[in-house]
DNA sequence: AATACGGGGTA
DNA sequence: TACCCAGTATT
């Protein structure tokens, strides 16, 4: 047990403040957890406390539409989780009696719930011994006892999660997941590690054999996919056009605005693009490049070019998902970043124009 | 078993 | 750049 004691003993003097930790609230912690998924604790805290303020209890989250939910989530990335959170609060509504449950067994059902989350929102409500294995996990784990197999092959997290269980602390599952998952975060962290005031180095695989910086091994290297976003930027008075992107790609019902995909960047007498531009505006339209940028996600480069259009002529039978909206109510749609960070730097002249 | 899904921080 | 972050869902 010396590795759970030490692990513990560090934890009550290394521990940061953090709010979801005064509370044994199924709710809070559920909040709290989802948001964290890939997601900084820094950059998460603001989330976290605005999404507390809007919604305090599950109700007030299951009565709240999609669109405010994930115009609350905008910048966190992965909306995925905003939208799963939606439809679970409103599980937990009609199936729950609007009481948030607190058992592995019940929340592993839920949406945007899985191994990691159940561990923790059951181990953190109620105390249920269930190991939390994340990312902190596997690489306390991988250096503590020197394993090699990758964590993110089927192997790798059946080893880790059955290891992770053995250890477990009994008598405070709680107390042991957050010790072994800040010690992660703080001190065993995945870059320039802090083991020269460790006190597990002596017992520590990888210390021992110089392996801190080899652990823990991970496989695999998804080739981004480069990607080319042309927005057509249309203002009539205070209105302009926009789009809400549907399912099969990202960004799932974030708004943007009317955009031709290209196989490469375009030139701007490129024929395929301007007889894009023509079918849909008229043949009259003229367009000036305003800004262009690249955007970088997990799996994607994407450069994106915006356009803004003059003397169009709008054909909504060629594109059935746009609409027109006052640049006001835009302010309270949900927007890709790319978007907003557009908005904000020529929020100006688009209001001026009118 | 592999891939999709954001955005930001670090070295 | 490359890697990682209190991962999950889908193919």
């Amino acid at each position: 047990m010396i590795f759970q004691n030490e692990l513990i003993n560090w934890y009550k003097i290394n521990k940061r403040d953090l709010p979801w930790r005064h509370t044994q609230d199924a709710y809070v912690i559920w909040l709290s957890e989802i948001i964290l998924q890939q997601t900084r604790v820094e950059q998460g805290l603001p989330y976290f406390n605005k999404f507390l303020e809007n919604f305090p209890a599950v109700a007030d989250f299951a009565a709240a539409n999609e669109s405010k939910v994930l115009k609350l989530w905008q910048g966190l990335g992965y909306y995925s989780r905003g939208r799963n959170m939606h439809a679970t609060a409103q599980i937990v509504m009609n199936n729950f009696g609007g009481v948030f449950p607190t058992r592995h067994d019940d929340l592993i059902k839920l949406k945007g719930i899985g191994e990691y989350t159940a561990a923790a929102i059951s181990s953190f409500s109620s105390g249920e011994a269930r190991a939390v294995v994340d990312g902190n996990v596997f690489r306390v784990l991988a250096r503590y006892f020197g394993i090699r197999t990758a964590i993110n092959s089927p192997a790798g997290k059946k080893e880790f999660f059955t290891l992770a269980n053995e250890l477990l602390y009994r008598p405070d599952p709680a107390l042991y997941n957050q010790s072994i998952m800040e010690f992660g975060a703080i001190q065993c962290k995945p870059k320039s590690p802090n083991c020269a005031v460790c006190s597990l180095i002596q017992t520590c695989y990888a210390y021992q054999h110089k392996e801190v910086n080899a652990l823990p091994v991970k496989i695999g290297k998804a080739e981004k996919k480069n990607r080319f976003f042309n927005y057509l930027v249309c203002t009539k008075d205070d209105q302009i056009l926009v789009r809400e992107r549907q399912a099969g790609d990202i960004w799932q019902h974030l708004y943007d605005f009317p955009c031709i995909e290209t196989p490469d960047l375009p030139a701007l007498d490129d024929d395929n693009f301007v007889c894009k531009i023509h079918e849909w505006f008229g043949e009259e339209v003229s367009y000036e490049l305003k800004s262009s940028k690249k955007h970088i996600l997990t799996h994607q480069i994407i450069q994106v070019q915006f356009f803004e259009l003059k003397n169009y002529i709008f054909n909504f039978s060629k594109q059935k998902e746009l609409n027109w909206v006052s640049l006001n109510k835009l302010d309270e749609l949900p927007q890709p970043k790319v978007i907003h960070d557009f908005l904000v730097e020529h929020q100006e002249e688009m209001r001026q124009r009118n």
